[in-house]
RNA sequence: CGGGGCGUGGCGCAGUCUGGUAGCGCACCUGCUUUGGGAGCAGGGUGUCGGAGGUUCAAAUCCUCUCGCCCCGACCA
């Protein structure tokens, strides 16, 4: 590619809606622009690195037996209704009505139009295991997007199905995506680990995240110190035991009521009565898929909605309204506690080994004292429902966790049957016993994936792509177009990396020097092979790598050769 | 949706408090010089000051409404 011929429009100033490093990258060097909040046009250099992430994930889903297909973006609204999603999904699903006034969206992901065609093609047993994926533009309506295509409205994911005979078929076809997505992002030049998650939205029984580790990451996720365990914070499990106190023989005191004149925070209380957080347990009201529902924690944690949803095993939870509140403990907001509640109640383990504790007195300024369970009150259901912290330990071994941060570029789910049952997916088995088929799914974001990869891969001059995904692998940068000698040695060189099947880009822009390696730095470009006068003169050019400080000079003879080896050596190393 | 901020030439911004014929840098066009790290000089073009309404002799500036964007939070693969 001739620079003279291609469009790279790059800033010289960093665009002021743009916070994060890679967002601010991607604008200056030319990759996207945005058309409104959250969509973006992928300009011919972004929409390169675009490609490359596509093709390398092709790869390695063809390698792994996944076939792709391709699903349509506009999808009927009975189909959600159908699954149930219609109704839980929430506003991110963007709902419309067509010409006929039918309920249509636009598909955020794929679950129902793949189980849709799955449920009207495969009969049998014989036809699984089988995987399908697509590479396709979704639309989330995100409440707030934000970083550039780190979390955009409109964006390109890969997303893949699987349909299995049994369980056991379903953990293969899980571990082969797991695998694929390692090489994936490998091959990507990222630094990633895999952390168990909670499944969200999509549903299902058991999950991998796969984050680049970034501190500007959006999720925060812990990881082991010791062994391998790693979760998001959502997942992150408490280690049994860790809550256990002695409640010791003394016998309880008597409970106590104490007026508490507009003290309705935890530290508004504790400092009122000179206790400390952990002799406090807080009473949040929820609303369960319909149902009110009081959620205990003690007053130094806080309490983590996906594993209280969990828990219910409801569809969706979300804090009370001011109004429902008062509704539901006849209290204002602030002095709600389980002794005499009428609602559902679930606590955390903590909880359990509690001993005159404080709580609301579900009613104005009133707390109480002294406070025990089963005497006072009692539990529906006990379970971890608290948010993992740093003095926690690992709940596998027990040694100490690390709390990081990252960007969450893949994802893969165990949906079970959670689909089929819902879109009546069946199959016969050998048998002849109809059954549901196992499901699985499996999401890439692609755009996410480079702005994860230059978020890790930059300096003060601009990026530094690891090769694989770099618009170019190569560009030369003859610095005096008026140089016959120069020209004649870039144009030879670029011919021949051109035959050799090499990804080059040709500065032949009347430029000055400066311009050309200020814009090379910027779009950091792997490979950077500078002709000048005085080189050229010598029969001689440079060869200098993006993410090295020293420059080689070579032979002009030579010169396409060695660039070779080098493109090659730099693959070689995210292999 | 709650809180905060910002909309002035393609980009980055000043001007708004205190109303008086819209400015700076970069970019762009022409010419000359320059030519290995975003050149210098000279000349030039570029704006319904986000939109609508109002106050006023006069509005980028004051008032009302509205649209959009960004950040924090809630929320979310």
């Amino acid at each position: 590619m001739r620079y003279s011929n291609y469009f790279i429009p790059t800033y010289k100033e960093v665009p002021s809606e743009a916070e994060v490093i890679s967002h601010q990258l991607m604008l200056r060097a030319g990759m996207i622009r945005k058309l409104t909040s959250g969509i973006y046009t992928y300009l011919p250099a972004g929409l390169r690195s675009i490609k490359k992430v596509e093709d390398i994930i092709r790869e390695e889903m063809n390698r792994a037996g996944a076939i792709e297909l391709l699903m349509p973006a506009v999808q009927p609204g009975e189909l959600w209704q159908e699954s149930g999603r219609w109704e839980y999904y929430g506003r991110e699903l963007l709902r419309f009505k067509d010409r006929h006034n039918r309920d249509t969206c636009l598909g955020p992901t794929h679950e129902e139009v793949i189980t849709d065609l799955v449920r009207r093609e495969i009969q049998s047993y014989k036809q699984m295991p089988i995987n399908f994926y697509q590479i396709q533009t979704k639309f989330r309506d995100e409440i707030r997007p934000r970083f550039g295509l780190m979390r955009g409205r409109e964006f390109i994911m890969k997303d893949a199905y699987s349909f299995d005979v049994d369980e056991e078929g379903a953990n293969r076809s899980y571990e082969a995506m797991y695998e694929a997505y390692s090489r994936i992002f490998q091959r990507c030049g990222l630094r990633f680990r895999a952390v168990e998650a909670d499944t969200g939205a999509i549903g299902g029984s058991y999950s991998h995240e796969f984050m680049v580790l970034a501190e500007t990451g959006e999720d925060q996720m812990i990881n082991c110190t010791k062994c391998d365990y790693a979760a998001n914070l959502e997942r992150a499990e408490i280690r049994g035991g860790d809550d256990r106190f002695e409640a010791g023989n003394t016998p309880m005191k008597p409970l106590e009521e104490v007026d508490t004149p507009d003290i309705k925070t935890v530290e508004e209380v504790t400092s009122f009565l000179g206790i400390s957080e952990d002799q406090l347990i807080k009473t949040l009201i929820f609303v369960a898929d319909d149902e009110v529902v009081a959620a205990l924690v003690r007053g130094d944690q806080e309490l983590n909605e996906a594993k209280l949803k969990n828990l219910l095993g409801a569809q969706m939870v979300e804090l009370a309204s001011p109004e429902l509140v008062a509704e539901a403990t006849g209290a204002p907001m602030g002095f709600a506690g389980p002794v005499g509640l009428k609602t559902k109640m679930v606590a955390d383990l903590a909880i359990q080994g509690m001993r005159d504790f404080v709580t609301g007195g579900n009613r104005n300024d009133l707390h109480l004292k002294n406070v025990n369970l089963a005497r006072d009150f009692s539990i529906d259901r006990f379970g971890d429902l608290r948010m993992i912290t740093p003095k926690d330990s690992c709940p596998r071994c027990g040694e100490e966790i690390k709390f990081g941060r990252g960007i969450e570029v893949g994802h893969v789910f165990k949906l079970g049957t959670k689909y089929s049952q819902t879109l009546k997916a069946l199959f016969l088995d050998e048998q002849g016993k109809e059954r549901h088929i196992i499901m699985g799914c499996y999401g890439i974001g692609v755009g996410r994936t480079v702005a994860a990869a230059i978020e890790q891969n930059h300096d003060k001059d601009g990026i530094i792509f690891p090769i694989p995904i770099s618009p170019f692998e190569v560009t030369i940068l003859p610095l005096q177009m008026h140089d016959a000698a120069v020209v004649e040695a870039a144009e030879k060189t670029y011919r021949e990396l051109l035959d050799h099947h090499i990804d080059v880009l040709m500065d032949d822009r009347d430029e000055r020097a400066g311009v050309k390696f200020k814009d090379a730095d910027l779009v950091g470009i792997p490979v950077r092979v500078t002709v000048g006068s005085r080189g050229a003169k010598e029969g001689q050019m440079e060869i200098k790598l993006r993410s090295e400080s020293e420059t080689m000079i070579v032979s002009i003879r030579e010169a396409s050769a060695i660039i070779e080896e080098k493109v090659k050596g730099l693959y070689d190393s995210l292999k």
